[in-house]
DNA sequence: TTTATAAAGTGACGAAACGTCACTGACGAT
DNA sequence: ATCGTCAGTGACGTTTCGTCACTTTATAAA
């Protein structure tokens, strides 16, 4: 008469994470265009029934998809964010290491954009969707370190009619402009010719800095050799990585 | 024998209009999301079979949206470009005709977003795709002429290690990455609490444009009540519409 | 050990949407 | 009048989604 209570707590994030992963490996093999439930179901030792009592449709398992690259990306920012050096050096740091994510893991990026759309948004879980705020919130910590110490040592100074969060985001939608209209998972973006993704974002990067008066200004340092040397201290598997699939990161 | 010859091109031409506008429609009222081949045609007076002779599937049909899209945005650009006044402001003025596109325009705004994806891309009609190359080529005339103005009459050099087309790249990509995040299409942008998306892109804009050394530089110019002029000037029914929607246009 | 009970798991099924294709009918040439 | 061609049609096969009636499993009580 007692209710038997059978389920592992832990055995159920295993399973969660084994279902995800099948998804993400999917992607990664025929493209989110081509993902389906029956397939992640057939590749899954679980029937339809148990996927879906994880996840409450494909919307649902998108976003959990997103959220996983988020704490991936996560832990990317922060290394950046400790590296030793000054303040604007570790922010080129940090907008370079989200161009390492979108290069060595398209999918995962892919997945991030489209999950932003309200087709996503509209059919995902509550629970998934507050999990999602969350993680964003820790995304945006280690930029916000950053400019807290840029602003602690006086390198930078909050221009006019700006706060601490303007500026964090000033920077981020930067970063995610340049990289989503020219990482690859964008096609045919035209006027594209010629643009290379690494030399932009560290031309866009440079001039962001420069506007908000952010010292050393790039007409003092050689911020390019300096990131070269900071990329190959703090992501030296990540460069190896990305050398592996033939790509090379390139400012001249 | 004489193969007779019974099409109109004329007649063509509307009918893919008419469909197309059928989607718009479709889009406006229940979102992307929701767009179906059926829903287009039950509501145009032609079968399947004939809608399918204009658009070889549902990601060819939103291309075609997306295209239609760029020529409406096309025109404010231009006419950006048209206003007398100092290069600098002309292209702030750009950048916010894009802003005023992403508000009255929603659904169009969202069609263009979701047709870079390689989902759309890798479906629709080889036609449709050039087209689509051309369209945004066009767009980026008048970014391009507001540069060279500001080329030729010296308030604007190009830093070191940029051609005219990163300079334009630049401007296009760091609005892009502003409207798109804080355009209300994006739901869910956590850290965004508080961003009102028109102060951010004035910001954002004053930021780049202070870091190319674009003359005057903010810290000379109230661009604030300016840009409330040559809005006013350029853009009047417009912002009649935008209020009408229940929006105000508000940097303060 | 057996039985009762509720949670967990299953996969067949109906609904919805996509895109195709065999057919119809209209029009011009002969 | 007849034939050939092509635009237009919509029923149909296919795929995918998500549900739900049913089976299995695990534990507590008898």
């Amino acid at each position: 008469m007692t209710p038997p209570k059978l389920l592992d707590e832990n055995g159920l994030k295993e399973r969660e994470k084994k279902i995800l992963m099948a998804a993400i490996h999917l992607i990664r093999e025929a493209g989110l265009e081509n993902l389906t439930m029956d397939k992640v179901v057939a590749k899954v030792p679980f029937s339809k029934g148990t996927v879906y009592k994880h996840f409450i449709g494909k919307e649902d398992l998108l976003l959990a998809v997103s959220n996983h690259a988020i704490e991936v990306l996560s832990d990317l920012f922060y290394r950046a964010y400790e590296f030793k050096g000054c303040s604007r050096e570790r922010m080129l740091l940090l907008n370079f290491s989200y161009l390492i994510y979108a290069i060595l893991y398209p999918e995962l990026f892919q997945a991030v954009i489209c999950s932003k759309s309200q087709s996503v948004i509209g059919k995902a879980s509550e629970q998934r969707l507050n999990e999602h705020d969350q993680l964003e919130t820790k995304l945006l910590i280690s930029i916000h370190g950053i400019v807290d110490a840029g602003l602690g040592d006086n390198s930078l100074t909050l221009p006019t009619n700006m706060n601490i969060q303007q500026l964090c985001f000033a920077n981020w939608s930067m970063s995610y402009g340049a990289i989503t209209l020219l990482s690859g998972e964008v096609e045919s973006c035209s006027g594209r010719t010629d643009l290379i993704i690494e030399r932009e974002l560290l031309n866009h990067s440079n001039l962001l800095f420069d506007g908000m008066g952010w010292k050393p200004l790039s007409t003092e340092a050689k911020s390019c050799t300096k990131l070269t040397v900071a990329l190959q201290t703090v992501f030296p598997d990540e460069l190896a990585l990305i050398e592996k699939k033939g790509r090379q990161l390139n400012f001249n």
